[in-house]
Parts: structure tokens; C-alpha cells; sequence
DNA sequence: TAAACGATTGAACAACCGTTCAACCGTAAT
DNA sequence: ATTACGGTTGAACGGTTGTTCAATCGTTTA
């Protein structure tokens, strides 16, 4: 057997090791980390931010949101699969139109407390 | 003079065009939109995720990072001076190291609550 | 059934972003 | 002063991501 760690560790000589051995145990699972940052990631972008401020106030339909945004449907409806597969928002079809809501309370307490961090 | 509006628009004939107007005022300014999702953009990312959880505890040098992330020196500046940017780390010097730590208790309730809805 | 329209989809393109690599800076030690 | 080492930086590369465009689906209406 050959060794079991082949990280691409850094070049230090000096690192403070039993810190640093304690700090990885406290570390939550690699998986959450990437849960986590992923599920930023559906924040990190102004449209996605934009849409879910519009429906915030009540139902709207693709086309509602794309005149409010000034976008074409189609980059809002590309958008919005984004936000229904992270069970963001729900929808309902009503006719021709299908519109789109908040699906959870969650959401909106995420984006309070950021807006209170900008705030300074 | 030509129209003042010449926003790309979506090619709908029927909008719910009160209630669109009616959203627009209670949106927030444009810029407003833009410091939000650049926010959320520096957690969206696992390395800068991981070393906000590395830190979280006290502070520790680039290469203790790097070390604990098994990544180079070099990889976990770049994400430090994007978080230093941000001014959600702070850093002291110590000798030839540069320690760094959390700058904010802020972050902290932001990722709780993201941790939280993630848990169901 | 066919036309009309709101909405979705996939491919393609451009812009953005994170890591690597090599060079460099700042401090401590010889 | 020179060497060693932790840390930073900029350019370059590859992968990701958002928008556009054209084609298609689903529902309603004629």
C-alpha cells in the first residue's frame, strides 16, 4: 500500500499541526460545504435576486416578470427553472399563464438578515 | 423626442400591467439588487465556505489553511483576499505568518440560518 | 383541427471565476 | 547583505454560468 493522504499540500514547513488537526474535526462534512456554497449560489445572481423580490409581494406570471425586469421570457423562464429546482418558488397554472410564487418563509429571512449586513 | 422606455420587452400582448407597475415601486433600487447578489456571491463559493468554517474558532496562517484544506498557498490567498475585500476577515501579522479571523459576528447568523434551511 | 400565444427547452456564444504557475514582496535568521 | 520562508500577485488556462436565438410544448380560442 502506498500512502493514503495525496493531498496537494502547501509548501510549509512550519504549520501549527495539532491546531490545525483539531480545526478539521470541527469541520463540518466536506458534502454540507458544498450544500452550503451551492445553495448561495442561487442568491449569487442579480436576475434570480430580482425575480424572487418581484413575486415576494403575490403570484406573477412569466410574462409579468419579464416586463418588470425588462427581459425576454425565455431568460427569465431559464432563471426560474433554477429557482423551482431549488424548490425556491412554486407555480400554478392558471390558462396561458403560469404564474410563480414564493415557496417558503425561509427565504425571505436569508435575504433580511443580508440586506441588514449591507446595511452595515 | 422618441420613447423614453427602450428596455428589451418581452413579447407578450396580455401583462397585468397595474399590478406590474404596482411591484416596480416596492421593488428596491437596481443597486440595492446588485449589492445583494454580490453578497451572496462570496459564500457561493466551497473554498471560501470551507475557510470561513476553518477560521471560525480562532485564527489560523495562510498555510495552517491550506494544510487543513489540502490545497496550495497560493489557491487560499486569492479566496483570503477576496474575503478581505468583502471585510469579512480580518489579519494580524505574527513573524513571518499572517493570521487570519473572522471580521464579523454577522456572517456567522447568515450561514446558521442558510445551515438551517438546508436541514429541512 | 388549426391558429395564437404564453412558456419551456437546448445549443451556442460570451463573460465570469477559481486554480495553477512563476515571479515577487516582507520579515527573520545567519 | 544574503538566504530562507510565509505570503501575495498577475497572467493564463479551463470550467462554469447567464443570455440569446430558434424550435417546441401546452392551453385556449376560432
Amino acid at each position: 500500500m502506498k500512502n493514503e493522504k495525496k493531498t496537494p499540500l502547501c509548501e510549509c514547513d512550519e504549520v501549527h499541526l495539532s491546531e490545525v488537526e483539531d480545526r478539521r474535526r470541527e469541520m463540518p462534512a466536506l458534502e454540507k460545504l458544498y450544500e452550503l456554497s451551492d445553495f448561495f449560489k442561487i442568491f449569487a445572481d442579480s436576475t434570480r435576486m430580482s425575480i424572487l423580490f418581484a413575486i415576494d409581494k403575490g403570484p406573477l406570471c412569466v410574462c409579468d416578470i419579464a416586463h418588470l425586469l425588462g427581459m425576454t421570457k425565455s431568460a427569465v423562464s431559464h432563471q426560474l427553472k433554477i429557482l423551482r429546482q431549488s424548490a425556491l418558488v412554486t407555480y400554478r397554472r392558471a390558462g396561458k399563464n403560469i404564474f410563480y410564487s414564493l415557496a417558503d418563509d425561509h427565504v425571505r429571512d436569508i435575504i433580511e438578515k443580508a440586506l441588514e449586513h449591507i446595511e452595515e
